[in-house]
DNA sequence: TGCTAACTTGGCACTCGATGCCAAGGAGGA
DNA sequence: TCCTCCTTGGCATCGAGTGCCAAGTTAGCA
């Protein structure tokens, strides 16, 4: 991993070919390819599979608490998770890969999966089709948290996760507010 | 489009290769590169391309229309551009495919760049970073409708265009409910 | 009608990511 | 010591996508 993210990072993702990776790695082709299912799994390890973390942590949040605060709240674990220089890193990275962009966008389809019903179950109206609200909501999450991280990092990454967190709120209010 | 529509469908997308699909309509499979950059842009079409048509739509708003309404309004020339039994086979694919599904999510990418702008000038606060609050919206927007054309689908696809309006709008209200 | 320029088409070779299969090693336990 | 399990790497192969070039087709023009 070490290996490849500074190779991405000097070349960029799409010039860097996974013969060149293991290359630098000391390793064959084939034993990366047990390792990583796909290239794009370099950058984002494990985090493709954080989703059933941040459900655990909606769960432990009061029934009663506003969705949004027990979403933030949620995803504040992803903090935990992921040190704020790798997250940047990504966040680098995957601004210039459409290829990464896109692997991007799946793992928050993941996570939405994930978190959906918990989330419905909470918001229940019963006037709407079972999992439209979960789903709409949860994806409203992820794209304010996705249009603040891109903001964020637009500053240079300024003010740390604090930061970050502002911008979420700020993003989300607007959202609310119209 | 019409023989790779059909194999997809009968076969699934992942599973019908491009020398299939050439095989089927009678061209080589260089040129079929030649009109279609991917594999992918066989089922999405010029739909990509549309950001600039929903922009136009929404400039045509008047400025003090709510941006939820003016953004509704603005994609609703998508009903004009493509008809609802394209929209429901192209939704049939999408949730069958990863590969579909990025596409997917890329192409709404494409829309948000082109749209962010003059929804952050509508709305535009001040207090925000530059870029923030217009993608927020746009993506929200854009969640909501997949949120709903889900759920429609779901359904199948009942009650016709005016349903998924419905549904969008049923979404967009939880969203700001909260 | 005949000539030419421009565009279209297809074939070929190649790159790159990804996968299945199999044989060679190495670690560990009975 | 031997047997077993797991890891590793090599090989062949597939599928998407691209550059290059040659052949054919169309269109323009005299």
């Amino acid at each position: 991993m070490d290996a490849a993210l500074a190779l991405f990072l000097e070349h960029g993702f799409d010039e860097t070919t996974v013969d060149q990776v293991v290359a630098a790695a000391g390793i064959s082709r084939r034993s990366f390819f047990r390792y990583f299912g796909t290239k794009e799994d370099i950058v984002f390890g494990d985090l493709a599979e954080l989703g059933p973390v941040i459900l655990e942590a909606l769960r432990e949040r009061p029934d009663d608490e506003p969705i949004w605060d027990a979403l933030e709240q949620a995803f504040g674990v992803l903090a935990t998770q992921v040190n704020p220089e790798r997250g940047a890193m990504i966040g680098r990275l995957v601004a210039t890969s459409p290829a990464l962009r896109a692997a991007h966008l799946e793992k928050h389809l993941r996570w939405q999966e994930v978190l959906a019903p918990e989330v419905e179950r909470r918001v229940s109206t019963g006037d709407a089709p079972r999992g439209l609200v979960g789903e709409a909501i949860v994806a409203t999450a992820l794209a304010c948290l996705d249009a603040a991280s891109t903001a964020w990092l637009r500053e240079g990454g300024e003010g740390g996760l604090d930061e970050l967190r502002r911008l979420t709120r700020l993003a989300l209010a607007a959202v609310r507010k119209g």
